[in-house]
DNA sequence: GCGAGACAGTGAGGCGCCTCACACTGGCTC
DNA sequence: GAGCCAGTGTGAGGCGCCTCACTGTCTCGC
């Protein structure tokens, strides 16, 4: 079940217009069409670790991510889980279910405080027509999202631990300038959907070959080339 | 490289807008729509095997599917390919690189001899500006297939061969009366991801069970009810 | 009828990844 | 400082799937 937090954000109350309008989607927009959709928009806090939505839910909104992380994961009957997708500021998700009319396909919950934004299906749908502009945007995006997702069922298929771990490891730290990132090496077998501990060899392997450096819930790449050579094969 | 067979057909040239009108994209759509719609479209033809496109391919255009079948296919640098999507009259397919703008993310393959109906991104994205609807039904469509795709990442990385296999059965025979399927096992072990060896070892477990039944390039499934359980696992 | 080629069935051996188990290291709370 | 917990590093054994190799069978073209 999904259970919403804070229906009004307590933070001081920017304009949801200003908000909306540096999003991927709305960017084109003029400050008219803005306000509009504005209107409909419901501002949601969630706490870290807080429950979006879960699998199977009934799905009637997408969500904007003002602030702060989400994470969509989803979970195998024996309790394993595995990340699918991670979002941030800018980044909208929830939109499948929204525009397909059937249930949630993962498991969303707040990464770290975060405020969100709610756009409901009646009222999403009317836009869209309105506004066709944003629905070839929103296109662009999905389409995005099922080539990234299909790239990683190549990955699963064709790929060894090795390969699937150098191209998680570039994903995570590309957008870091010293290129390192800060999780557990849990966290980072369940984005590669491995065994932690074998996560853990192939990265002694790494460090003992000066391509990678390892601290306490930290990860520098020192050699991208080395690694980008190991994803490509 | 892609290579374009012939740009007319050859069979008794059908109207084109009540093709078009015969699409899960264009069925809401009055006569006056689809008559401006088909005059963009371009009718290909292609013969069973022919490449219809390649993976890495700028793309151009997406294909509606007048007759015939068409697979969408991936294959890893040592050879290894696996099926990704397969296509009939009334889907359409390649929608991905014409809305992203990127390359083609498979290589599509005619499966038999079929009839294709072209549509350009320059014609293609005015109409979803004109024509919103098409944009919300095609949002509906490109949905469906990340749902899929998830699914199909969920299914790599939690369910094991026996498992992954008896829900392809189920999904290959699902549309078939009489829960039969017409296709070699190399051809279920592209769709499965897995040898073929070890595909019929399976099989033969199943066929002793009395769960399907087995003759060349034929399988039949007895017993759906026992797939679904070895498929909820 | 005969050979060729596609498809099906099966054994043997090997490798990759998993799980279980346990030791070690910070960093935190009290 | 004592105790605890999350995170890390590593060995051993097992299982699932892979590949290789080979036999058997059906279908089709000549």
């Amino acid at each position: 079940m999904t259970l919403h937090a804070n229906p009004e954000p307590r933070s001081p109350v920017l304009n949801k217009a200003t908000i909306l309008g540096q999003h991927e989607l709305f960017r084109e927009l003029d400050k008219d069409a803005l306000d509009q959709i504005a209107a409909y928009a419901k501002a949601r806090e969630f706490r870290r670790g807080a429950t979006i939505f879960s699998k199977g839910d009934p799905g009637y909104c997408m969500f904007a991510v003002v602030r702060g992380e989400v994470l969509v994961t989803t979970s195998s009957s024996e309790g394993k889980s595995a990340v699918l997708n991670q979002f941030e500021a800018g980044d909208i998700f929830g939109e499948i279910a929204l525009l397909d009319g059937m249930s949630r396909t993962g498991d969303a919950t707040a990464l770290t405080d975060c405020c969100l934004l709610a756009l409901e299906r009646r009222d999403f749908i009317p836009l869209l027509k309105k506004t066709p502009e944003i629905a070839i945007k929103l296109l662009e995006i999905v389409s995005g999202r099922l080539r990234r997702t299909t790239e990683q069922v190549e990955e699963l298929m064709f790929m060894d631990l090795r390969g699937r771990l150098a191209k998680t490891l570039l994903r995570l730290t590309e957008s870091a300038p010293d290129r390192s990132a800060e999780l557990s090496q849990s966290e980072i077998s369940q984005r590669v959907g491995m065994s932690r501990e074998m996560i853990n060899r192939q990265l002694q392997v790494w460090v003992r070959e000066g391509v990678i450096a390892l601290g306490r819930r930290r990860l520098t790449v020192l050699r991208a080339d080395t690694l980008a050579e190991a994803a490509s094969r």
